[in-house]
DNA sequence: TTGTAAGCGTTATCAA
DNA sequence: TTGATAACGCTTACAA
């Protein structure tokens, strides 16, 4: 049975719908949209005009489809809760935003293997670039990416053999200018209090191996959950304070030393006078704290900008210098220690 | 000119190359893949043999062409790296990827004019629905929702009257909460350190109203910048020293909350006993904090999976039960006031 | 249970 | 500068 002839129309308005309206071709429409410059402005008005008044909204999955470029970037991140990531990931959405693509969020886990599964899942959306939180993945989502031939930016860590792009810093070199810092400031005693996350461990490795050259070894570690929470840093702090006898804390993250250094307070403790303490990630408390936390800064800000940006510009064809940019690291003495 | 028959397939293999590769029809394959109990089990392992043997992964730009239904929910947040919103996020995401949705995430700032220019751009992924967050929206966000019929869940506030769906609580009455608690508890003098944000002046609406029952008015207000920084809270509180004599401070986030502690106690005055500091939002460290914090304890988490499973549910047509789901608060009482 | 045909709403390509 | 036509890779609807 046919429709009387002013029927509403009930699916959204297409790009047919607008170049009706304008008297046009849809692919003028099309044009008029995408690359005005190729159209005379003349019916590039007209198209606008039809476009407010049919209300279209253009479908970037046939668009996608059809030109093979998703405008998507699909973003990896162990937990979106982590405030590690958090500045990273505001940076990194503003930056790809602005340059018109838009942000597919996962929190991954801390596991090569859930990894994998997801970057199947995401591919499907078929993104026009990945970006990947460290460097540690299944060998089976190399393949995957590889086959894809998608463009891939690594965070947060570094290697001089990424899988494509890479922002990121060493977090080694991090753990051993932690141990040169303290030994040169005279702890000799040093407890840890860490979280089980991968990078962590890289630092922690830096970490041993700088005390290790000043012969300092068997350092005690307490590990904590992730994320790293305030409370699991009063906890650490407690339990390396009933085994051993340290004269400074360094801790996995800066919420793990503003949790240590409350623990020490509210034990009667001085920080640094008594027991010091070193945090890591420069986390907005860090200065303001009190003691202000002596920390490694890092900016984190622009680990997310900075992935976009070489995102983009690669899916654009304009991959002008560096691939690998190490965005390194600055310690930050304060009062902690 | 026809390739030689072993030519490499550059391209990625689709529906009809696993079919081909299995001796079945595409369409035999698409059934397979998503609804098995429609195929006979051993032509479904045919299937995923070929899918294994092609590296075959779905197209979901096409898919969702085809089927009108993308996968995918768009979400809006004010900031990505406000720590209030963030396991609201992890929730969200870890319950939308269980039920096969993916989350495309933006920040929009605390504008309702971003938000709708986002909404727009957002529309043209034809997400199978939308959160946001708050319940003040432009009018032509509200327009373009409805043009589309696109579920929508409102999120972190509540009204009687949402676009759609709604998971959240009353600012309001959780500002009058804090207003009798305080009273109660004997303080006269408050003073706010406040964010400028809008669910956070529906709070403070609801406080003045509580205070002003009891005959307070005139309370003194520093307002900060968003997210709300730990610094923040400490300027705030030294602020309020200098200008007035107030017994407690009432903090519009627990991160204010921690810093006007801090300020508070390096001033060398006691929480609670020479000024108490209010808090909202029950944050990890909020328990933990020496002196812990008393605050207004939320179940972040529940408001992402609920809104969710609100949004999955309608989605795949069986929306039974309550769409107004008022999570609601409670005031835990702590240490620090 | 499997297959065929016709879209879904764009853009690439070539022609006018 | 504009238009016609054929993909893009999948699913819906219907047929066998």
């Amino acid at each position: 049975m046919a429709r009387p002839s002013r029927a509403v129309i009930s699916r959204a308005p297409t790009l047919d719908d607008v170049a009706r309206a304008a008297g046009l071709s849809s692919m003028t429409v099309s044009r008029a949209l995408n690359t005005p410059d190729q159209v005379r402005p003349e019916t590039v008005k007209r198209v606008l005009a039809a476009v407010k008044a049919t209300g279209y909204i253009p479908n970037a999955l046939a668009g996608g489809l059809a030109s093979r470029r998703s405008k998507l970037v699909a973003v990896l991140v162990p937990h979106i809760n982590d405030p590690l990531f958090a500045d990273t990931l505001q940076a990194m959405g503003e930056t790809l935003s602005q340059r018109g693509y838009q942000m597919l969020l996962c929190s991954a886990g801390y596991t090569p293997q859930t990894e994998t599964e997801l970057v199947s899942t995401l591919m499907s959306r078929r993104p026009d670039g990945i970006v990947l939180t460290g460097i540690h993945h299944a060998n089976d989502l190399k393949k995957i990416i590889f086959n894809a031939s998608v463009p891939v930016v690594e965070t947060w860590d570094i290697t001089p053999t990424p899988i494509d792009m890479l922002v990121g810093f060493s977090h080694e070199k991090a753990g051993q200018a932690t141990a040169e810092y303290l030994l040169g400031k005279g702890y000799r005693r040093p407890g840890l209090v860490w979280t089980t996350e991968r990078t962590a461990a890289q630092r922690k490795n830096g970490l041993y191996e700088g005390l290790a050259r000043h012969g300092i070894t068997d350092v005690p570690c307490v590990e904590s959950q992730l994320p790293a929470r305030f409370a699991d840093g009063r906890a650490g702090a407690a339990q390396l304070l009933e085994t051993t006898e340290s004269d400074v804390i360094i801790c996995g993250s800066d919420t793990l030393a503003q949790g240590a250094i409350s623990e020490l307070q509210a034990r009667g403790l001085r920080v640094p006078q008594d027991v010091a303490v070193m945090g890591f990630g420069d986390l907005d408390f860090a200065a303001a704290n009190v003691p202000s936390i002596t920390t490694i800064a890092l900016d984190r800000r622009a680990i997310g900008a900075r992935a976009a940006t070489l995102l983009a510009n690669r899916i654009e064809g304009r991959s002008d210098g560096e691939q690998i940019i190490d965005i390194g690291f600055h310690l930050t003495e304060r009062e902690s220690a």
